[in-house]
DNA sequence: CATTTCTGAGAAATCGATTGCTCGCTTCGC
DNA sequence: GCGAAGCGAGCAATCGATTTCTCAGAAATG
């Protein structure tokens, strides 16, 4: 049990409480031959030290909230995956804050963070508003991931949206498809407008006229795609090609696709940003543009540690590119 | 900042320190006059009370830890999602810990639990021998998911896996399947040989002769999936259909179907235990028996708020059912 | 050899809240 | 009208560690 303190190791080793803890620190040297009595009265009484004491003299703690969305999202998923590897590598343990996008939910968990003095934050805005000031007014350690906000000076590990959105809709025109719709996400997200201007620049590049009807706004979800796919079907929109902004919405488009019997890839060609696990399982199997999202959750892990360790350094940035799979959804088309 | 505390406060509303944290903890009544002071001075210089000071002084914190195999199988990442939202709702936070089913990680985070106080554990033991005395000796809430441990008198959230392996088993029987191979996991896990038992129950109650040929043990993640069909294969046993017995065993097992053109469910019928976000988008729509995962945690969550209010109440155990999701992998053949 | 510097260990202050105890004042009962 | 009971607010102890301060004794210096 947890009964066992410090001032108790101290009388079992007959030294004080002060060289217990600067034994079990490594602070300052002690005899040799105290710090064996000590080490030996903590093993015989199983002495634990009490974190919540400790945290408060030291006015710090080894906890991290994560903020995001949704752990349920892949996305997210495999992210706090990373987050947490480095964490636990680096001495911290990781509390998880889901906010679906909610900003009073984000709000209370940065107050959580702030009240419970917490040694840093990594999180994925809700949106371009999101206020960090009071974290970083309080001196905490924040790594925004996925977004990044203007006016903040905090570090940032990006994705390069615009070149993958690029990469998604290239290689939908290199396969042969020309009408090409875009499912991105709200307008307020930064993101999302950055998908678009990809998929935009790759269109230009190969000549290809735009088209704002095959552009559509939705909210990053499932339902969001599927809503948008049947707007493109129901307004008969001539389209040969989807490209979706992001996982859920890319499953909403296929679910809504395969309702209507609408054969992918022969009629219309899907590719999608950002994996699905096991999307190579899929019928058919899903082309995508993989963000790293493990490593985004390690680089962010060890952005933070790096800053908690030196709370002085410039503002980082970090961008991560990402990865084209293509698979049948996007299969090449004879023209 | 959090620079200002609770003297400051005491200070500019004119009252004693211990009458600012009544009026904040609505522990005893106060004048109602200087409530409002306080109150007043508490808006005015943005107070936040020190968590780890509270937390201190009561001997409790507002964490708790949720040990887990790894958030990224899908099963778990839908639990933490219920156990986080259980916990906002009671005023905990959730500090998540991947133990990869590694029994010294496991022992690291418990230690971190005990080391730092936290209010409570809920725990998808590593395995049968998992141990939570520490625990339980320093009067740390425990509630423990998905596995129960013998000799160990906490909570515990189960599913009644027998009976969901059963109804997977019968339902590919009903469907005209006769040489049904069984995919379970490790022998010293009780849900493995729970999930075998259910296999085997409705094998008898069909009739149908147990071939120890039919039954494999694998580690519960693909790559065992994977080559315990390969297996099966290739020592060609007779065989018409597979029952995997968790959720990327199943993965692994059409995996390997797929990748030698064996064909599903023609040739040989699939159904899995435990769902797989988006199965119905699989090549062929995945059967399985769906886990209340989501429902698990929230369970979870329920009991261990009760248990950390009322530490004496005796040991409660809840058994979720299972549901079976038919999906063309097991559709029914002509015999 | 006297004086200064260095070392290492203990005593006590500290982190910032909560809470038991005390005490003055009011109210009530007889 | 006097003592008992009740109430509200402040003082100070407390939670359990870390760290500053202090000081004795050893080592170094002149």
């Amino acid at each position: 049990m947890g009964l066992v303190k410090i001032q108790d190791v101290a009388r079992h080793a007959g030294v004080s409480a002060a060289t217990v803890s600067r034994v079990l620190n490594g602070r300052a040297t002690v005899n040799p031959e105290l710090a064996a009595r000590v080490l030996a009265a903590v093993r015989e009484l199983g002495y634990r030290p009490n974190g919540v004491a400790r945290n408060l003299r030291r006015r710090q703690t080894t906890l991290w909230a994560v903020l995001v969305s949704d752990v349920g999202n892949p996305f997210f998923t495999s992210l706090v995956r990373g987050v947490e590897d480095g964490a636990r590598q680096s001495g911290y343990s990781v509390v998880l804050c889901n906010t679906d996008e909610n900003r009073a939910r984000e709000a209370e968990y940065i107050a959580v963070a702030l009240a419970d003095n917490m040694a840093g934050v990594i999180i994925s805005p809700a949106d371009d508003s999101t206020d960090l000031s009071a974290l970083v007014a309080a001196g905490t350690a924040v790594v925004t991931i996925d977004r990044e906000l203007a006016g903040t000076e905090v570090d940032a590990v990006l994705v390069d949206n615009e070149k993958g959105a690029e990469l998604a809709a290239a290689h939908l025109l290199a396969s042969g498809y020309r009408r090409i719709a875009c499912i991105t996400g709200p307008r307020r997200m930064s993101t999302a407008m950055q998908r678009l201007r990809g998929y935009q620049r790759a269109l230009r590049a190969f000549g290809v006229p735009l088209d704002r009807a095959l552009v559509r706004h939705a909210d990053f979800r499932e339902a969001g795609g599927y809503s948008a796919m049947a707007a493109l079907l129901d307004e008969g929109v001539e389209m040969d090609a989807v490209f979706a902004a992001n996982n859920l919405m890319t499953v909403g488009a296929v679910e809504c696709l395969t309702e209507r019997r609408v054969p992918i890839p022969e009629r219309v060609g899907v590719i999608g940003f950002d994996d699905i696990p096991w999307a190579r399982l899929f019928r058919p199997g899903l082309s995508t543009v993989r963000q790293p999202t493990y490593e985004l959750g390690r680089a962010a892990a060890r952005l933070l540690a790096d800053r908690i360790e030196n709370p002085a350094r410039p503002a980082a940035r970090m961008v991560l590119q990402t990865e084209l799979h293509p698979r049948e959804s996007s299969h090449p088309r004879p023209h």
